[in-house]
RNA sequence: GGGCGAAUAGCUCAGAUGGUUAGAGCGCCUGCCUUACACGCAGGAUGUCGGGGGUUCGAGUCCCUCUUCGCCCA
């Protein structure tokens, strides 16, 4: 099937195809029933995709993360296990309901004017029709899901895993309703996790505030806050207990400015003498730690701010907010009773104060703590487990550095607030019975009726933080609840989870505290981060800064296995991509030119191998294969070799545990990458199919060595780069008249490749490096004498052994055509003027160029490397020569630098008497 | 304020458990359209491995310190 390739390899010709005919084929649909778990020949492999924004749309960070799975998938999948990549997205009720509402603006209406059914109907018919697109965008990147697996955290299978959550932990007595102060966004109108409500460090202001003692107006305490609009809701202030300058104070009164009210002073730890005045002022209703506080001594909590963070006296507040701020935003609220202050001459001072802001992290609204009932997780018995995983090693977490960060959340960690004031999401099973007022009635199935009074009951506003279906996602998505499903058995525990350290606490820990809560083990061995996809000013890519490069463009221009080369190759464990949005052609370079190096490789030889049948490498003798072929043999084993181990181990060993030595290793893949590149281009293509040139347009016997080899080792090229180039592997390797193969058969499903060991070669394949050192002898004194490339030149080899002479002598014609020369073999080296150079093993090149020869620049160019050798040799001598280095260092080290003093002692000797040579000539 | 990380060629980065003449890609310079490939071929230049100190026979690699830049957490 050697049909023409176009000289210039068209991605967008054969991408679709190749993906098209992966799936008619059913190569990434995973079968249960061979994994070895349910008793099957193969050992299962399974990596969950984090799940993407149901309405999201392809971004680089996504490429990123999604090449990294797939590339691990797919060496898995060819590594022989049952490999399941499990695709699907996540509702994302915050962005999602946002989006909606956004749509609904525009029609000049909210949410609450069509009302929770209609919208939640809407939001239906638009996920429908828009979401999910993302996923269609994976398959251009040539991404190996099994999409008959595909989930969706709102599906009703995955609802079920969230109602049966839920109950299990309501039962257990690990959910809880609470009344406290949590984030709220007041764009959005709903609480939000600690995590969600991101710092973002704020120029801000610290303002100085006079409160007068009570009943001593002359006195007054100062307090300092960033927030002075909360003081209407001020009721005391606190001093440290240990304070001496206000433990005279602690029990009298304050009189709050503006409210005009008394306000006790209290005696708190909570308060920190060194900041600011050493006062705080305490607000129960609007400042988490304010309301501990408040909760200690017994404080009332009015609230001054409402949900939009509007300033009005909304509960307990009666009288507190004068008419002339009520109805004012938070912001305005804040400049004017600074004004106040002013005008009172209670505004101490006012000083610019650096410090971080919670923002929310769908819309970047600044967050306003708010008082409020709220679903919690209690979550401190959920982390033990969690932590004892990492810190035992049954789980991993590359980098490496990131284990210390996920350890230091979980010791600190605290109750996850579950509630979400909107509409789209998992709505929270729990019904109330008005009539009964009784307990909530928690359940895995929609309450209909009060099971006590029969009466009607009404179910809890509040849906689930998406969150909540995600740390289930490894679970849900392979069935359970249903722990006989057979993809629950065949696949769960799954092995590696690819995310970025952005949410390791949103999602990573919590799923681990899942997998070990709900069935008792970790949901994967394996947390490898990515890094961030950056600008060249190394600003994380982004929609509001326009420096974002669109994946599919870049697949357009240059083929998703240019993305995907790229993006490995650049990448080490954990560091950002930098990519110049400006510049895509120069980015995308390293993708692009090596897989057109590789087209014309395919090119050249589905061009030459011929129709007539290839052998299979097995089945010739090994006596036949040359010089070159045991090189090119022995440098794939190499490359097989370093892949594995830049890749390796999949999983850890027996125990379970990743013992230390192995716990930081594999999943190297820009190592992988690059080894992989540097076998295809610097070595076959660059050497082996050079040097096999002759062989083919001469024919006979030794013609079909040289295919067998050729297309053993393009075979095998094929399958070391398939994971991280999928297509354009496939589209040749489908070409390759490759011995036995099975019809119909596809690299995805192909054996990864195997050293085939033997070191009976390996002697041969160590004399070819004579040759290449050789022929790059004599390009170089070419190119030093500037010798027209199309001449042919004279040259002289003298090897300095009999081995030697004998490997220059067999290969003289192939080192002549490599380097364009007539290679003469001497025992010596002739005398007239002449170029130099020395080999490695102290052999050397003559090459006596006619009258072109300066001998000056020769000496000089000799003397140069002289005094280098010379200079490197004293630093030996002198390590040798130290007795603490011969008697400490390990001997294999000792032996080394003598091994290489005596070499470099040969190649001074050689080059002096070349130089002696020249001045003498 | 606490913690973590980074600083290696013009740019982006590799450099496990300290031991090679410190590497790659891109860029740069020279010469080539040599019938697979100019997205290429051949040759070449470029590094007091952020500063200082220490441990060691030996440090880009380990320790301390300083500087600069990131990230996370309060």
């Amino acid at each position: 099937m050697s049909t023409e390739l176009s000289p210039q390899y068209d991605p967008s010709a054969h991408e679709p195809a190749q993906y098209a005919r992966w799936l008619e084929a059913g190569v990434f649909t995973a079968n249960a029933q061979d994994s070895a778990r349910l008793g099957g020949p193969r050992t299962p492999f399974t990596i969950v995709i984090p799940p993407p924004n149901v309405t999201a749309v392809l971004h680089m960070g996504h490429g990123l993360n999604n090449t990294v799975q797939d590339v691990i998938v797919r060496w898995r999948r060819m590594a022989g296990d049952e490999a399941l990549w499990v695709p699907g997205t996540d509702h994302a009720g915050i962005a999602t309901q946002n989006v909606v509402e956004k749509q609904l603006a525009r029609e000049g209406l909210t949410r609450f004017d069509v009302g929770r059914e209609a919208f939640v109907e809407r939001t239906v018919r638009f996920v429908e029709e828009t979401g999910g697109k993302i996923l269609e965008q994976l398959r251009a990147l040539g991404a190996s899901c099994d999409w008959t697996r595909t989930a969706y955290t709102l599906s009703p299978e995955l609802t079920r895993a969230v109602r049966e959550a839920f109950v299990r932990l309501y039962d257990d007595g690990l959910i809880y309703r609470g009344h406290r102060v949590i984030h709220w966004c007041p764009r959005c109108l709903t609480s939000l996790s600690d995590e969600e409500a991101e710092f973002e460090d704020t120029a801000g202001t610290l303002y100085h505030i006079a409160y007068p003692v009570a009943g001593a107006p002359d006195r007054a305490l100062v307090v300092a806050t960033t927030r002075p609009e909360t003081m209407l809701g001020d009721v005391a202030v606190a001093v440290n207990p240990d304070d001496d300058r206000y433990r005279d104070l602690v029990g009298t009164h304050v009189v709050l400015p503006i409210v005009n009210r008394e306000i006790p002073v209290i005696a708190d730890p909570y308060t920190d003498p060194a900041f600011g005045t050493g006062v705080v002022k305490i607000t129960p209703a609007h400042d988490a730690n304010d309301f501990e506080v408040g909760v200690r001594h017994g404080l009332p909590s009015p609230v001054v701010i409402d949900e939009h963070a509007v300033v009005r006296e909304v509960a307990d507040a009666e009288g507190r907010v004068p008419a002339s701020l009520r109805g004012l935003d938070r912001f305005a609220a804040r400049e004017r009773i600074v004004e106040m202050l002013r005008a009172e001459g209670r505004l101490v001072k006012v000083e610019p104060h650096q410090h971080a802001v919670r923002h929310c992290y769908r819309c970047d609204t600044v967050v306003e703590p708010r008082l409020s009932d709220q679903w919690f997780v209690k979550m401190a018995p959920l982390a033990a487990p969690a932590l004892q995983a990492v810190r035992d090693g049954t789980i991993r977490i590359l980098p490496e550095r990131w284990e210390a960060v996920y350890i230091h959340w979980l010791e600190n960690i605290r109750d996850w607030n579950i509630s979400r004031q909107l509409w789209w999401g998992h709505r929270i099973p729990v019904w109330y019975c008005d009539a009964c007022g009784g307990a909530p009635i928690v359940s895995r199935e929609d309450v209909l009726r009060c099971p006590t009074c029969g009466g009607p009951v009404r179910q809890d506003e509040d849906v689930l933080d998406t969150w909540f279906s995600s740390w289930l996602w490894p679970l849900s998505t392979l069935g359970w609840p249903n722990v006989d499903h057979p993809d629950f058995r065949a696949f769960y525990p799954t092995d590696v989870l690819v995310s970025g350290p952005d949410i390791l606490f949103f999602w990573i820990a919590r799923m681990i505290m899942a997998g070990y809560y709900f069935v008792g083990r970790a949901p994967y061995h394996t947390v490898y981060l990515t890094g961030m996809v950056r600008d060249l000013q190394h600003r994380k890519m982004s929609k509001s800064l326009g420096n974002g490069i669109d994946p599919l463009e870049v697949v357009q221009r240059f083929g998703a296995d240019a993305l995907r080369f790229t993006l490995v190759a650049g990448m080490g464990v954990g560091t950002d991509v930098i990519l110049d949005p400006e510049n895509l052609e120069q980015s995308f370079a390293p993708g692009r030119n090596f897989a057109t190096k590789l087209w014309n490789i395919g090119r050249y030889l589905l061009s030459n191998l011929g129709d007539e049948p290839v052998p299979a490498l097995d089945d010739i003798d090994a006596s036949r294969l040359t010089r070159a072929d045991a090189w090119i043999l022995h440098r794939l084993d190499r490359a097989i070799a370093e892949c594995d181990a830049a890749l390796g181990p999949a999983r850890p060993g027996a125990s379970h545990h990743w013992e230390l030595q192995e716990r930081h290793a594999g999943l190297r893949l820009n190592e992988y990458a690059e080894t992989a590149r540097r076998f295809v281009w610097n070595e076959l293509a660059d050497w082996y199919v050079e040097s096999t040139k002759a062989r083919m347009a001469a024919g006979g016997p030794d013609r079909d060595v040289a295919r067998a080899v050729l297309t053993h080792a393009f075979d095998g090229a094929l399958r070391l780069l398939h994971p991280v180039m999928p297509f354009i592997t496939d589209t040749l390797w489908q070409r390759l008249p490759v011995p036995g193969r099975a019809a119909g058969a596809l690299l995805p499903r192909a054996r990864w490749p195997q050293a085939r060991g033997g070191a009976e070669g390996e002697p041969r394949a160590q004399q070819f490096e004579l040759v290449r050192e050789a022929v790059s002898a004599i390009r170089q004194v070419r190119a030093e004498y500037s010798v027209p490339p199309g001449k042919s030149i004279d040259a002289v080899a003298v090897g300095a052994t009999p081995a030697a002479r004998d490997v220059l002598r067999e290969e003289a014609a192939l080192i002549g055509r490599l380097a364009r020369a007539e290679v003469q073999v001497r025992d010596a080296a002739p005398t007239a003027a002449a170029a130099h150079a020395l080999l490695s093993d102290s052999s050397h090149v003559v090459v006596p160029l006619a009258g072109a020869i300066d001998v000056e620049k020769e000496r000089t160019r000799l003397e140069g490397d002289l005094a280098q050798l010379r200079k490197q040799l004293a630093g030996l001598e002198q390590r040798l020569g130290n007795e603490q280095f011969t008697s400490r260092a390990k001997p294999e080290v000792v032996e080394a630098e003598r091994r290489k003093y005596q070499e470099w002692s040969a190649r001074r000797e050689q080059l002096e008497r070349k130089v002696k040579a020249l001045c003498g000539a």
